[in-house]
DNA sequence: GACAAAATACGATTAATTTCGTATCTTGTC
DNA sequence: GACAAGATACGAAATTAATCGTATTTTGTC
């Protein structure tokens, strides 16, 4: 089946870069690789195909005028981080959210994020 | 890298599966068949490869003392839940488990399960 | 303007996933 | 025990993802 543009979804490999640009900002495929090459071994070349494949699918966008081009995210942090997580209430709890809440926390969720938590709910409207 | 067996993620046709396995508890390869392929047109021994797939990453067990195989899920609903969001949490929230619950609850999300999540925070012992 | 450094482009390979056609096996029925 | 129905086994094709080597291009410096 053809993919919806607007909800694609980074593979793993993407989503490692894309996680680079949101905490770096625009940067060249140097910057990137010299970032990622510190956790993992991954060529040069690699992070610049993926880089150049996400700009076709449109999940970064590039800046040309210089030699070095300066890649971005097309999507911020959070658009991404809300696709995905929809996606996985729909295929993996059933579309409920409260489902995964309930997974997501476990013993070994700190109390501060509890607290967090507790006082996101509290702003809440409803 | 190699893959840890025991937090071996299921691929989204896998998934598909063990939710109709969850659901209905042991069946046949048949059985299965018929509940996905009133969704989706999967053909029959599509289904029946993914499944011995599956068992051979013993994500499944099988039941081979009749000629038609029983299949079921090698673990629970609950346990593969968890480790699908643990995951998510790793690679797209940074680790952080209330900034996902943070993106979880959105607009859409209705008072019913907002109340849910209440009443689960409220029975932590935290 | 030749050279070297450093960038992109391109193509090919490998691996994983998904799909399904065909071959084969099993078993109840006559 | 032959047959047919219906099951599994097997292999291979099609797709997507990930990797990287090599070729080519760009540009500052001498």
């Amino acid at each position: 089946m053809a993919h919806d543009k607007s909800t694609l979804k980074p593979t793993e490999a993407e989503l490692t870069l894309l996680n680079v640009l949101w905490k770096m900002g625009p940067a060249t495929v140097r910057q990137v690789h010299d970032v990622v090459s510190s956790t993992q071994k991954t060529g040069y070349t690699t992070v610049l195909k993926i880089l150049q494949i996400m700009h076709e699918k449109t999940l970064v966008i590039r800046d040309e005028s210089n030699r070095a081009h300066v890649y971005a995210a097309a999507n911020s942090q959070t658009q991404t981080q809300t696709s995905l997580i929809r996606d996985l209430i729909t295929k993996a709890f059933g579309g409920s959210t409260s489902k995964l809440v309930m997974r997501a926390i476990d013993d070994s969720t700190s109390t501060e994020e509890i607290n967090d938590i507790r006082q996101l709910l509290n702003s809440l409207e409803k």
